[in-house]
DNA sequence: AACTTCGGCAACCGCGTGTGT
DNA sequence: AACACACGCGGTTGCCGAAGT
C-alpha cells in the first residue's frame, strides 16, 4: 500500500492489481463519464475489468452519484427550503438520507448526511456552549438560528402512518422523561399526522395525544404546530434561563419564516412536506396504549434539558376541541 | 504572521440486499 | 438452496480552506 500523506491512493488487491484511491483526476472524470454516456450509469465493475480505470466499481459509482451525474447542485448551500425539508424528512424516516435526498432535486445522500452532520455538530457545540455559560448572551444570527434549528429538532414532526412502509422505532433518547422540569405550562395542540414532542416517552406523557384530520386538514408544506407556550416567570436552572430567554424572543423563531412565528406564546413551526400529506393518521391517547410512536434521534442525548416539559397541561379531549 | 479550531466536503469502509448462476 | 457478485446505503474518516485567537 502506497501512502500519499496520510491518505491511501494505491492499494493491491489479491490479483496484486493496482486499485487507486483518494482524488479523483478530471482524466478519470471523463473516462468514467465516457462509460456513463455509453452504458448508462451501470456496470460499474466493468469500468476496472476492462482497465478503463483503476478504480473499484464502488469508487465509480459514488463519484458518479456524488460529483458527475447532471442536474447536482454542487457547491450551492441548502436553502432555507431545503433545510426545512431535510429536518421534516428526518423526522419521518429517521438517517435515510438516500430516501430523504430522493425528494431534493440536485442533492445527493452524501449531501444530505453532511449537511445534517454538520448542523448536527455545530448544534450540540452551541447548546453545550448555551448551557455552559448561562449568563453570556448569545447575539449572533448564526446562534439564533442554530438555536431555533435545535428547537426545530425537538419539536419535529412524528408522522404516524399505519401505512408506512417502514418499521418505526423509538429512540433511545426519549426514553427518560420521567423528570421533565422546566415548562410550567406546555399546551400541545393537536395537530394532524403527526406530531408530537420528540423527546416524550409516549408511556409517560401525562396529556392526551390525538389528531384528527377531519378538524384540521393537512395544509400542506407550510402547515405549522403551535408551540409550547412560555410562562415568563417559572423557576428554571440556571444553565436553561438563557436558552429560555431566548425562546421568548420575538424574533426567536423568525428562521422559520414571516408567518407569524414572532407571535410568542404560540411561536409556529413548519412541519409537513406536502408530498407526505396523504398519510393516515393513527391515533395516540397516552397510557394504556402503544401508539406507533416514532421519537426523533435528532438531538444529541444531552439536549435539550429533557426536564423542561415536566409541567405540560393536560390537552383537552378532542370532545372539547371545536 | 503563526497557530488553532471549525465547517464543509469528498471519499472510503463495512454491511445489507438484490440478482444471477 | 447455496453461493458469488454487484450494487446501494449509512457511518466514518481525513483533507482543506476559512475564521478565529
Amino acid at each position: 500500500m502506497l501512502m500519499e500523506g496520510k491518505r491511501r491512493i494505491i492499494v493491491q488487491d489479491e490479483e496484486m492489481e493496482e486499485i487507486k484511491k483518494g482524488p479523483w483526476k478530471a482524466e478519470e472524470d471523463q473516462v468514467l463519464i465516457n462509460h456513463v454516456r455509453k452504458h448508462g450509469p451501470r456496470d460499474w465493475s466493468s469500468i476496472r475489468s476492462k482497465g478503463l480505470l483503476q478504480r473499484t466499481g464502488k469508487s465509480c459509482r459514488l463519484r458518479w452519484v456524488n460529483k458527475l451525474r447532471p442536474n447536482l447542485k454542487s457547491g450551492v448551500k441548502f436553502s432555507a427550503e431545503e433545510e426545512r425539508t431535510v429536518i421534516d424528512l428526518q423526522a419521518h424516516f429517521g438517517n435515510k438520507w438516500a430516501k430523504i435526498a430522493t425528494y431534493l432535486s440536485g442533492r445527493t445522500d452524501n449531501d444530505v448526511k453532511n449537511f445534517w452532520s454538520s448542523r448536527q455538530k455545530r448544534l450540540a457545540r452551541i447548546l453545550h456552549t448555551s448551557a455552559s455559560s448561562s449568563s453570556k448572551s448569545h447575539q449572533n444570527t448564526k446562534d439564533h438560528d442554530d438555536i431555533s434549528f435545535a428547537f426545530s429538532c425537538l419539536q419535529a414532526p412524528k408522522f404516524i402512518s399505519s401505512t408506512e412502509e417502514e418499521p418505526v422505532r423509538k429512540s433511545e433518547s426519549c426514553s427518560s422523561s420521567s423528570h421533565i422540569t422546566d415548562f410550567e405550562t406546555i399546551k400541545m395542540v393537536p395537530l394532524p399526522e403527526l406530531v408530537y414532542p420528540s423527546m416524550l416517552d409516549y408511556e409517560n406523557v401525562p396529556f392526551q395525544i390525538d389528531s384528527t384530520p377531519e378538524k384540521q386538514p393537512f395544509v400542506g408544506p407550510h402547515s405549522h404546530l403551535s408551540f409550547p407556550q412560555l410562562q415568563p416567570d417559572f423557576p428554571l436552572p440556571l444553565e436553561s434561563q438563557d436558552f429560555i430567554t431566548r425562546l421568548g424572543d420575538p424574533n426567536f423563531l423568525d428562521v422559520f419564516g414571516n408567518s407569524g412565528g414572532s407571535a410568542l406564546g404560540t411561536a409556529q413551526l413548519p412541519i409537513v412536506p406536502s408530498f407526505l400529506g396523504q398519510k393516515t393518521s393513527n391515533r395516540i391517547s397516552g397510557k394504556g396504549e402503544s401508539p406507533d410512536f416514532v421519537a426523533s434521534d435528532c438531538l444529541t442525548d444531552d439536549f435539550p434539558p429533557i426536564d423542561m416539559f415536566d409541567h405540560i397541561e393536560p390537552l383537552p379531549s378532542p370532545s372539547h376541541w371545536s
